[in-house]
DNA sequence: TATGAATGAGCATTCATTCAT
DNA sequence: AATGAATGAATGCTCATTCAT
């Protein structure tokens, strides 16, 4: 009889915890031992799951991505404008602040590392299809040329924010990114079909 | 006999050093002796202009800010149309993307030192301020938030193009852009006083 | 319900992967994971089988020698001449190269192991008794130095040709044992009773 | 003014303190740490004066191998006899006994590293060509292989000595010796010209 | 009997920092 | 002012060993 260990849900938490560290004390303090210690295990057992240390950083970007990718299409609750959706990605409450410290901590990594260049890569690709495809506007290279104007409005001031929260508290946020959006969602080309 | 030395040059001299190396192999990997060696100088001699490694790193963010700072006050020589001119400082060439990839280097690590936070807030008080008496507005603190819109798209756009090279070549980069700042410039508040 | 299990053949699976582990990437880099692979086992497994791990290296030592005690005491088919039969064991062919190499791996640890230093001595032993028996000397004690004489020789040229094969090439050794050996095959006091 | 510090001369003493322990505890357990200690400097003195540990292991075996060359070109003091010569080499007191140990401890490495075989085969083709240049044997290709008899002699009882020192006590080592070169050295040949 | 997850000590190596010169 | 040798703590990683299943 062997040990059951669900393998996936070891990584993600070994993940979990390099997200937590890294938004804590910044990636060049997250190493491997206070990691293992925040997911409740040793640093050998990490090399059971990951193949090195870059590994472990791929899969917290990948998990921290993912976040940010959910929050970006699915919107927030109570959301019901339309520019208004992507402002609940936006680095206002302690969760999407802690993922957007850790995803802007990566940024200055990926330019050195294909890996993650990759990851960031995908991502992007698949946010700029996810936008691009709630626009009401037929042609489609139009379509993603707009999206990624969306996407670089929300990365300026997600960015704005999370380096500098005191000058950037969660409504001037909402009402620069606001200004940015409005005109976009307004013009005729995007309104509905 | 004194040896006659300058010394503001050369820590000028040590900081470039740094910019340079961080651009080249990342923020991670610029350690102190291949800086000293890009520099000219030895590990020990920079004990002497610093008081260590983060006060070079903190010389090299300052160095960094003033470039980019330059640019976007100064835009570049041919620029004529206002929305235009903040499209100078984008990286789109090998100079400018090397004062981006540092300044996004820094950021992953302007959480966790104040001495950093302070460097990014100066900066941005600065570039702010300076966006904001360009304006054509009279409230000033209207103009204020509409110069923080601008910085934001502006950071948006380099933070992609940055990031992401291939998928933000230059022409798109300046599109996005004025896409997203025409509207600004254009709204009757902005019009020349 | 008990599951049939040849303990020594077991043993012996485990301990002829660590042999053939090390003549590939040398002792060092003998570990346990590999060893057990090789064996089709787990490393849990051994540890059924084995005390520790230097019990699994015991036992390929003991495995490699009981190889070359063959080969030394039985010589190869068609050797007819006395001389020549104890060339038979060089390391002139890929299997008898691999116990050499395994077999001088050891070498450098037996001073430290009481171990491994017995399972030298009682080799050592037994091959100076089977040597000095074949020996037409009457006298005992002579008998034994002269096998020893004979041993030292065949290892000499065995540890030459093992860390230097390109210098040592099947023939060469044949060609230098033969020349040390002779003298003392042809000698008055070897001459059949 | 720089601090004066022998190079080459902390090199010897860090290779020589990794000789002794190699000789005391064994190749295996001869970690950085330890060789520090025992040459009164730390782990990061270490990686001023060699690129790692790799490369103190060659420094080490390059000394002892230079060591073992002067005995056998040198001989000792008061050897007469030529025979008698090569004796002088074998472990038969503890500072050729730790030679030996370490000589040996290398020999299971050589096959796996390029640098340690060429170390060998360097003192190997040095030995030879002085042994060889010491018999009277106007043949050079014929001298180059009694020299090659005459080593792989000296290599078998210091082998035998090294492992199993108890077996082999000094008088044996070198009635054994004497056994195997005395007909190669009386033989006409070899005879003085 | 057998698994393979988990441990944790030990390793080589890196590097900011100090300091005698 | 400047050198570069030396320090020593910290890091990522390996691996024999243990043990719940």
């Amino acid at each position: 009889m062997v040990k059951i260990v669900d393998h996936d849900e070891r990584r993600r938490a070994i993940a979990g915890a390099a997200i937590a560290l890294i938004a804590d004390v910044g990636i060049e303090h997250a190493t491997l031992r206070p990691i293992a210690e925040k997911a409740g295990v040793t640093t050998g057992a990490i090399a059971h799951y990951f193949k090195d240390k870059d590994a472990v950083l791929e899969a917290a970007l990948q998990m921290v991505g993912a976040r940010l990718f959910a929050l970006s299409t699915n919107g927030a609750e109570g959301s019901k404008g339309r520019p208004l959706k992507y402002v609940d990605i936006l680095p206002t409450n302690d969760v999407s602040r802690m993922a957007w410290k850790v995803w802007l901590a990566f940024c200055g990594h990926a330019s050195y590392s294909v890996r993650l260049r990759e990851i960031y890569k995908r991502f992007y690709t698949d946010i700029e299809t996810a936008v691009a495809a709630e626009l009401k506007i037929t042609d489609r290279a139009r379509a993603r040329d707009v999206a990624a104007t969306i996407i670089a409005a929300v990365d300026g001031v997600g960015l704005c924010a999370t380096v500098l929260p005191d000058m950037w508290p969660p409504e001037r946020q909402v009402a620069r990114l606001t200004e940015l959006l409005k005109p976009i969602f307004s013009s005729a080309e995007t309104s509905p079909k």
